[in-house]
DNA sequence: TATTGTTATACTCTATAACTATA
DNA sequence: TATAGTTATAGAGTATAACAATA
């Protein structure tokens, strides 16, 4: 789905009739309702929906470091897995090997990351950050924690901990 | 992110040593266990991974009604909604007006919707279903209803109520 | 002047086939 | 023969600018 993301439309308020002060019923200045009820009930549209809305905020949130959600998460895999080769980057992501080598080589040329010889297997080769990818790595974590509260505003902490469990039950297994 | 859906890697099981009747523990036959927890953490990670898991179902189970799912959001919101502009349709979706003209496009070719001239509006058509795009859409949406429990199979109905109406609180507003 | 539907277009994301070098 | 990393490329999805017709 497309989503216009920063470029919103303002939805004109439509200012009250002059005298009016207190206006009872909107009557119908503008749009008859549309009836979504239906979408609404259907996991795959809330699941996108709220994907998207929040994946909108990480991009904001994550710019001034220049990652997409996939490169954080690649950086962060490596981060936590040192040596961890491009396969298991894949497996573990769903990423396909040839667009991981794309992401793979444009975190190398920023310098974030270095790759070394695998010790044992003469075709693989172990991925690691850099001094500098660690720095911007550790930051950009702290700005992924904190976003979380921002992107689900509208929820408890609670609410959010039983959400983020229910989402791992549907994709996992 | 990428999902190779269909082709999955069989992870081979290598078979257990010939006279072993129980072996212990597996010692380290093949990966070293990624770390993956802070990952899982994030709500933005699980809300994309669940997504993409749903969506792929949903792509699965529609594939025989030629309906991808925002075909299928957009024939539905125009079966619950008769009438319905583009403009409309692209609000209510978050889809951008370039991108939906190519869907309507193809949903009128293929018989299933009909652009009516707009009662008030010379600038705006209304949208509407066809015979055969009401039959279709009938029968899509009785299986995107049945498809929810297969997607989310380990949920129970109240968890997956539940899921549904968090993400609705993530997304709206 | 603003809005609806549209064209053209560019950029990103996702997917498949095939090559090389090692195992 | 199979696997890791890679190249090339095709296809889908997403985004902006600009136009004609109408409000």
């Amino acid at each position: 789905m497309s989503a216009p993301k920063s470029t919103r439309a303002p939805s004109k308020p439509k200012a009250p009739r002059s005298g009016a002060v207190a206006t009872p019923a909107p009557v119908a200045t503008a749009e008859p309702p549309l009836n979504t009820s239906y979408l609404e009930s259907l996991l795959g549209y809330n699941a996108r929906r709220a994907a998207l809305a929040v994946i909108s905020v990480f991009l904001k949130r994550m710019a001034p470091f220049g990652l997409k959600p996939v490169e954080f998460s690649v950086l962060t895999l490596i981060a936590h897995n040192p040596g961890i080769t491009s396969r298991q980057t894949c497996s573990a992501l769903d990423i396909l090997p040839p667009n991981l080598v794309g992401i793979i080589k444009s975190l190398d040329q920023r310098g974030l990351i270095v790759r070394k010889a695998h010790p044992t297997d003469g075709r693989a080769q172990g991925l690691h950050l850099s001094a500098h990818g660690r720095r911007l790595q550790h930051e950009a974590q702290l700005t992924a924690t904190a976003l979380e509260h921002d992107a689900a505003h509208a929820l408890t902490p609670g609410e959010l901990d039983k959400l983020k469990a229910l989402l791992r039950k549907v994709y996992q297994n």
